[in-house]
DNA sequence: CGGGCGGCCTGGAGGC
DNA sequence: TGCCTCCAGGCCGCCC
């Protein structure tokens, strides 16, 4: 569910409330996350460091450390990094905790455990196998209808699947996948074969447009999804196609439709998807 | 080689 | 009401 805009966000709320703030230690409740957690690893290169900063690749939160490391978090389906006061107890899926100068702790929480924390030095970051293969980043101005079409010359297939490749672009997953196509109105299972390059400069202008405006809505939250604070987003409540099978298109009328593509529900407006 | 799909995992929804 | 099954999907690895 996390996709880039909801880790935006996360990092929006965070920064203010982490960056100067020292990691005095890691409390690891279960290590069992996508990667198993390298817990003394990891608890040497946190304690006692200085947070200088919040990036983000993708879906992949960055927590820069003075010294030159970084703690990578991906939040994959169900995740959670919320900050919580000392007197606040452990949540149910509370995995793993950074404990801060002044008693907060920042929390990891993942019910799924899909989700991943891990340490890397921050000079070497993107050579590191999570992130060497990745594609542009849609919102800095790294996603035109060019980069997109050059990327048909490694990716075939239907251009939903396309979408949600990491290598073509990072970042979009099924929810903003369907929306961007909606907006684009572009079907999920035309081949990028056959798309032209008027077309791909609209596909390009919806996946920004579509994850520009959910960051501005907070992001989506449909089970599990909230900011640093513990806020939720309100996206959710302007998907135009997705998990709206059976309701009448905003633009054209027709009846949303639901197909599977690799395993994934595709939601799309057979009237005005071509 | 590249695309499709199963597996990981658990909460919630729906059916009986 | 309770139990069972199924579904949600990011990402990796396997298979065709």
């Amino acid at each position: 569910m996390p996709e880039l805009p909801e880790i935006e966000v996360l990092r929006r709320s965070l920064a203010p409330r982490l960056l100067g703030r020292t990691i005095i230690g890691l409390e690891v409740t279960n290590p069992a996350l996508r990667e198993p957690v390298d817990v003394e690893g990891l608890a040497a290169v946190v304690r006692n460091r200085r947070i200088t900063g919040l990036g983000r690749r993708g879906k992949y939160l960055l927590i820069d450390l003075e010294g030159d490391d970084s703690i990578v978090v991906h939040l994959g389906m169900s995740g959670r990094l919320t900050l919580a006061g000392s007197q606040v107890p452990k949540e149910k899926h509370e995995h793993l905790a950074f404990h801060l100068d002044g008693g907060e702790r920042l929390r990891f929480s993942d019910a799924r455990r899909f989700g991943l924390v891990l340490a890397l030095p921050t000079a070497t970051l993107f050579e590191d196998s999570h992130f060497a293969h990745l594609g542009p980043e849609p919102l800095a101005g790294g996603l035109t209808g060019e980069v997109l079409a050059a990327a048909t010359e490694r990716r075939r297939g239907p251009v939903k699947n396309f979408l949600m490749d990491g290598r073509v672009v990072v970042g979009v997953g099924n929810i903003y996948a369907c929306e961007a196509l909606h907006r684009a109105g572009i079907h999920p299972k035309r081949s990028v074969a056959r798309i032209a390059p008027r077309r791909w400069d609209a596909l390009a202008q919806a996946v920004c447009s579509t994850l520009e405006d959910a960051i501005a809505q907070g992001g989506t939250t449909l089970n599990d999804f909230v900011d640093g604070e513990g806020n939720s987003g309100y996206f959710q409540t302007v998907l135009e196609v997705y998990d709206r099978e059976g309701e009448a298109c905003s633009r054209c009328g027709k009846s949303i439709r639901r197909i599977v593509q690799s395993g994934r529900s595709t939601f799309y407006c057979g009237g005005c998807q071509r």
